[in-house]
DNA sequence: GTGAAAGCGCTAACAT
DNA sequence: ATGTTAGCGCTTTCAC
């Protein structure tokens, strides 16, 4: 796979340009646009307008090769999962708006190789953060993260130990607290729908597992392994197979809400009532957590606070020149929905 | 907000480290990394060997200015709103996976200003490409991608002349096909749940039109603007305000699938049947096309395929360097679902 | 407040 | 097949 890329045909305009028209030093067009206060205001004002006039746009990699540092805080998630990424980066988009970082996506697959490389990959470029959706707490990464100069923060769950800084929920206490949620209504045969090695899922697991050995209802038979592929189907050949093998389960936790829908979905075709007959909790819980009566109960994680924070610990750091707190825990929150409200 | 970015602390090895190590030239190294043919294999094993050995990865700031161009292709599309745009997005990595092409996503707002801002900030740091999902065919962009030197893709409506190359669907003879299918299983009143300025909304809304129009059935009235914000929950309000004000409506042509469940939820709330009393056909059916059974009619639109094929005639312009044909069609389908069988 | 000199790490172009 | 030279466009450092 080697070919030569061809360079762009046009030569751009250069910050020499825009000196020479402005009868400055390059260093001092460099000044008015990176640190305008260094700049008296007449040369700053004669600089800007030649700026705009030729439409100056500077070359980030010249920027990033004599300064050492790119500027971007790379979001490093597994964007494909569509584990609530969106909003997460929503947050931190909002939270750089005003400043001078930019954020560059990228994602990660589901393993700790894949992911050590990509982050070795960055970390080359000096970005000014990093802000990493782990999949799992790789011990790989560590070494790599103590000799940076960059922040990083994890977006993760908070019985974990960051490896620099870290913003997350609790997902035990959460899935705990969806399970009693379900027993409260009554529902006595609850089944897991998840899966997933990661430590949020992990998490979810022994939360869904702490909830039922405490009711004396703990049954290993009901819990089902996602496999990767359209969640919203697996929801669906659950139910079927629920029914077919396990009548007496009575209710699906799952671990997001595309996996609920399909269950949901499952049960409509085959015409068993929601919430009647069975009951149905997702997990995320962005999509229904303004409505005024959501559909589907849910645990809502609040994604974008997550994504912002994580952008505001990074900001924190690079403005104050410290490191903020190591560990943010934010509130989850249960949505009760139609999908439980028997 | 002018702070200085702390640069990394730890100045990191060097392709002239690698070189001395090896006993070779820099430039050697330089082409044993990109250009492994042009160097004998007994060197190239040396250089490898220590490349590993020290942990050296290039720095791609330097490399972009040295050599003109990013090797990056960046991905401008409005990624918020979700508009299946992670199918596009895996379609366009998995294209680049095996070359030397690096992917770089950016988010991109509805508004013609913002777009273009966006498009000169990429363009000035010379992208080995441009994938551009457009939500608009502005004239503005125009002049800018013609003094360009890099390949540009829009993800788009064939309907549109491309600016430089681009791949889409049909989308008003979709939406056509669509409304036909709601015709022919036997719903007489359709309203429209769509909006947005976009052109690919537009073809939609004319396709719709078109359909009904020819059966003698259109009424501008039964055609609804949806507004930004949480489509999940305007699905669910129109539900509510057609059974009050228009309760003659017996199906529900969709923009997107979100919508569409949300106007599925909100008849189930309401004690509306689907698909008896009500039908629903949703837009883009990624989720549901491998779905034995699809519990929504949707329009499946080849997001995957589009990303692909995107990538596809970006690799084959810097491959070949003569740009592929200008316009890609691929075709859609109408997913035959639950909420549509009567 | 402004400028001159040097160099970031790499690759293109031109040797050999 | 390998090396030499020059320079990409910007910022840092040090002067004034």
């Amino acid at each position: 796979m080697s070919f030569r890329l061809r360079g762009g045909s046009k030569s751009r305009t250069t910050l020499s340009d825009v000196a020479r028209l402005a009868g400055v030093s390059p260093i001092t067009v460099s000044r008015a646009l990176r640190e305008p206060h260094k700049v008296s205001e007449k040369l700053r004002e004669t600089i800007l307008d030649v700026v705009e006039e030729i439409g100056y746009v500077p070359n980030f990699a010249a920027r990033a090769l004599a300064s050492r540092h790119s500027g971007i805080v790379a979001v490093l998630a597994p964007i494909m999962e569509m584990s609530g990424f969106f909003h997460a980066a929503r947050g931190v988009e909002d939270r750089f708006l005003t400043s001078d970082v930019s954020t560059q996506f990228a994602n990660i697959g589901l393993n700790a190789a894949e992911e050590a490389k990509l982050l070795r990959l960055f970390v080359a470029q000096n970005p000014a953060g990093i802000i990493l959706e782990s999949v799992a707490e790789f011990p790989v990464n560590k070494p790599l993260i103590a000799e940076l100069g960059c922040p990083v923060v994890q977006m993760m769950d908070t019985s974990i130990e960051p490896l620099d800084m870290g913003v997350g929920i609790r997902n035990r206490a959460a899935a705990t607290a969806a399970v009693e949620h379900l027993l409260a209504q009554g529902y006595e045969r609850i089944a897991l729908l998840g899966g997933g090695k990661d430590i949020r899922s992990r998490r979810r697991f022994e939360g869904y597992r702490d909830a039922l050995l405490k009711a004396g209802r703990y049954d290993p038979a009901y819990v089902f392994e996602a496999e990767t592929g359209n969640p919203m189907e697996q929801g669906v050949n659950l139910v079927r197979n629920l029914r077919r093998r396990m009548p007496e389960v009575d209710a699906v936790f799952c671990h997001n809400d595309r996996l609920a829908m399909g269950v949901y979905f499952g049960a409509q075709q085959l015409g068993v009532r929601v919430p009647q007959e069975l009951g149905i909790c997702g997990y995320n819980g962005v999509d229904f957590a303004e409505m005024e009566e959501s559909p589907l109960t849910s645990v809502y994680v609040p994604l974008y606070e997550i994504g912002f924070k994580a952008a505001d610990l990074i900001m924190r750091y690079l403005t104050e020149g410290e490191r903020p707190e190591a560990a943010v825990e934010l509130p989850f929150e249960i949505i009760e929905g139609n999908s439980t409200r028997r």
